[in-house]
RNA sequence: CGCGGGGUGGAGCAGUGGUAGCUCGUCGGGCUCAUAACCCGAAGGUCACAGGUUCGAGUCCUGUCCCCGCAA
């Protein structure tokens, strides 16, 4: 190889957290000879069919897009072995990758995770770091083997995670981040100067896609516990919880850890403007954006105006 | 035709056939050192749209459009 941008790549990935990844490989004047994605599903109350990001950006950018239904499948895996890759980059693509085809490149093939692995293994590392009250998180480079992120450490780039960083925001950080990450690593790596290291099997954790079940706020938790539960899951999929037997998000809210409780835990102790503040095992969360079932997102001035909420009401029942 | 909630003054809601109300906001005035606080007053709604039943419909029936929760 003379020129490591006549390295023919080929780049899986789907959604925005990819799109920064994949622009930077094509303004760094990468060979990109395939972009694989999932294929559109239907989304929303009407079903209809929509593009994942990637494929988007891949017609903006003019690349050719592959969409196989599984990838595992030899047939639907063949088009990118006849391609001849040497080297393929992913970057949350969805699906698992078959021995089969991560052997085919010549450098390998490599993955962007939205952690500081070994921590954090899995589809929902942004959510589960903030849930869990991290302090930092980041992005690693790997090479894929067939376990779920378990390859050996190819290059990390570490950042905070701040007391009002949430999924929406940290997705955005952690996305150029990667990009970067990927940008500096990728000289090296094509001229065999990377030596990967192997993950520290005791510190392995992992971070399965969210449940429905995680996103219920349990009240009986800290307040910040429960901060960063909603936080977590801002803006997508929302924590929440029962009101008047009915589902309702919490899209927002404030721990108030300092504040002075003496209800059960989920009652609504009193209705400011700027938030519902509401017992919890430790300490009172503000709820300050809230979604009844049925009705628009709601700020919380607007739910008390309304006048269905009082103080005394028990959330989670 | 997947299940369900809903469309009422600028916002959020109530309104169980018979003069359209509440909280907030807005405008004017008052009280305050002051205020997002308080007091007085005012403006602002063909009750999503179209038919129908009725002496009379926001309220009942039918159809249409739109919004949202769940499920996918």
């Amino acid at each position: 190889m003379n020129n490591i941008k006549d390295t023919r790549m080929v780049f899986m990935g789907t959604p925005d957290f990819a799109v920064p990844v994949l622009r930077m490989l094509v303004e760094e004047g990468y060979n990109i000879v395939q972009v694989v994605t999932q294929p559109d599903r239907p989304k929303g109350r009407k079903r209809e069919l929509t593009p994942p990001p990637v494929k988007v950006a891949a017609q903006d950018l003019g690349l050719p897009v592959y969409q196989p239904e599984r990838v595992r499948i030899p047939e639907e895996m063949k088009p990118i072995i006849d391609l001849n890759p040497d080297l393929i980059i992913t970057a949350a693509f969805g699906q698992i990758l078959p021995k089969a085809l991560l052997d085919v490149p010549t450098h390998g093939s490599i993955n962007v995770h939205a952690s500081l692995l070994p921590k954090y293994r899995g589809g929902a590392p942004i959510h589960q770091s903030i849930i869990d009250g991290e302090k930092a998180t980041g992005v690693t480079i790997m090479y894929m083997v067939e376990a779920l992120d378990a390859g050996d450490i190819i290059a990390q780039s570490s950042i905070p995670i701040t007391q009002e960083d949430h999924v929406g925001t940290l997705f955005e950080k952690l996305s150029v981040v990667g990009a970067d990450l990927l940008k500096e690593t990728l000289p090296p790596l094509l001229c065999d100067e990377i030596q990967a290291v192997p993950q520290d099997a005791g510190q392995v954790t992992f971070a399965p896609n969210i449940k429905r079940e995680q996103e219920i706020l349990d009240w009986n938790r800290t307040a910040l516990q429960l901060y960063n539960q909603v936080r977590g899951m801002h803006p997508w999929p929302v924590a929440f919880t029962l009101w008047n037997g009915q589902p309702m998000k919490v899209w927002w809210a404030e721990p108030l850890a300092d504040e002075k409780r003496t209800q059960a835990p989920g009652t609504v102790v009193a209705l400011q403007k700027d938030g519902i503040v509401v017992a919890t095992g430790d300490g009172c969360l503000k709820l300050t954006d809230l979604q009844p079932s049925g009705k628009k997102r709601l700020t919380a001035e607007q739910l008390i105006n309304g006048r269905q909420i009082h103080v005394g009401d028990r959330l989670g029942e």
